[in-house]
DNA sequence: GCGGAATTGTCACGAAGGTTACAATCGGGC
DNA sequence: GCCCGATTGTAACCTTCGTGACAATTCCGC
């Protein structure tokens, strides 16, 4: 079974953002102590606070990553897409996971096991510059989020995300413009930890204003120029 | 002048949270980098997007690191206190200061500048290592944040920032009720991006419920442990 | 002890957005 | 074509917290 290949797994680290740019020797060491795992659509992968077995580096499908509140809410951190990690602080740290993980469809990943992750960085501690330096990545989209939150209204919040998934979809669209997402609002709703109503609001409101056009199961992107003009508008100070 | 003697610096270093634990190598070389420098109150130290020259160690005085909005609005980050360090992330990744930086008061720090920084890590990738912890350290804490400004409301939030106050002072309490903390209402409210009114409001509440006793720059803590329940009292679940 | 700056206490008001509830609509399966 | 569950549209209401304004208090230097 190719699953259980090492050849096959170091191609897949080869394909890996965080993961293509270390020497070779470090790859493959790190497919040789890496498995194969699936998840199934919806399974619990790590709770916040318990530490995770290792590095989840996703193949297929996507990784949730939220904290619940006790009271039922729930704030969605990242949707970690094929080609990326999930678990790196917790692999470095040791301590629990920061966030209530499950798996957000049918989901294949490899596991690198936090011990043989540390054996290897241990070894060649050179690596750990890598690795810091994607811990600066990573903390940097966080203070983005944390001012995102604070300071940028709802409105804008949803152009972004609009904008951004109508420029990563599947599909790969021509360029914004007529391009459909099809996702329902509520499931918008949760990607921006707002309510499902306020979410439909500011829909309608950016249809009156001719940006895009609501569908049953689906938005549909009209001026995407625009759309990305709200992302700017009032928003943080340019860098 | 003792600000330009090395085993000053060593000293300081040796008394930083971040950089105690260091191996004596490491720390006589920072400390024999590292440069004194005093930044007057409301002094700019760096602008979000422009690389700074390396690291703060605090020794006296506080940085406030902090988003500013188009429309004047702030986000302060973190109230950075001496003995921690500002500049890890641009340190390390040589990119844009992630925040708008200036002095608090009249503040005195150490400067590691960042050529130096890289050499001494590159010489010693083990100390990476060490670093690589701290960055962690870093996410989970702005993760914590993201999470709290979603979900967690200002009298808990005001509650855990006088816990934490409480435990770290400098002067180090006998357990923590009866501290007194020497902050004015402000700044406290700048520590939550939170409107000095709100704070107030919440600090006279916790007042009346005889957990805090208010003084003209000062908290006296009466029950900390109470104080304590009330973070995690609905707020996340527990971990 | 007096004056003035800093700090705290308080209030009325408003904006943003969550909550609940329910009606209207869609679309697939029979 | 019809039914039913899923989804969208909408409104009334509430909570939280920011804003702006101002009075009261405290401290510190003179």
């Amino acid at each position: 079974m190719a699953e259980h290949d090492s050849q096959w797994r170091l191609a897949i680290l080869k394909g890996n953002a965080w993961f293509k740019d270390l020497p070779a020797e470090a790859l493959e060491e790190f497919a040789r102590i890496s498995r194969f795992r699936r998840y199934q659509n919806g399974e619990f992968i790590a709770a916040r606070g318990v530490p995770p077995e290792g590095l989840l580096v996703v193949i297929r499908g996507a990784i949730r990553s939220a904290t619940l509140a006790a009271d039922g809410h729930e704030v969605v951190f990242s949707l970690i897409q094929p080609g990326y990690v999930w678990g790196l602080v917790a692999a470095i740290d040791g301590l629990g996971s920061v966030h209530d993980t499950q798996a957000h469809r049918r989901t294949d990943v490899l596991l690198v096991p936090r011990s043989a992750f540390l054996e290897i960085l241990d070894a060649s501690p050179e690596l750990y510059g890598h690795f810091a330096r994607l811990l600066c990545t990573r903390l940097r989209k966080a203070y983005t989020a944390v001012d995102e939150f604070a300071l940028v209204p709802l409105r804008q919040r949803l152009a972004r995300q609009l904008c951004t998934l109508a420029a990563t979809a599947p599909g790969g669209l021509p360029e914004g413009d007529g391009a459909t997402l099809r996702l329902t609002q509520s499931e918008i709703a949760v990607m921006l930890s707002a309510a499902r109503p306020s979410v439909n609001r500011e829909l309608k409101r950016l249809q009156e204003e001719g940006l895009v056009e609501l569908g049953y199961r689906g938005v549909t992107i009209r001026q995407f120029a625009q759309l990305r003009d709200i992302c700017a508008n009032q928003g943080l100070l340019a860098s």
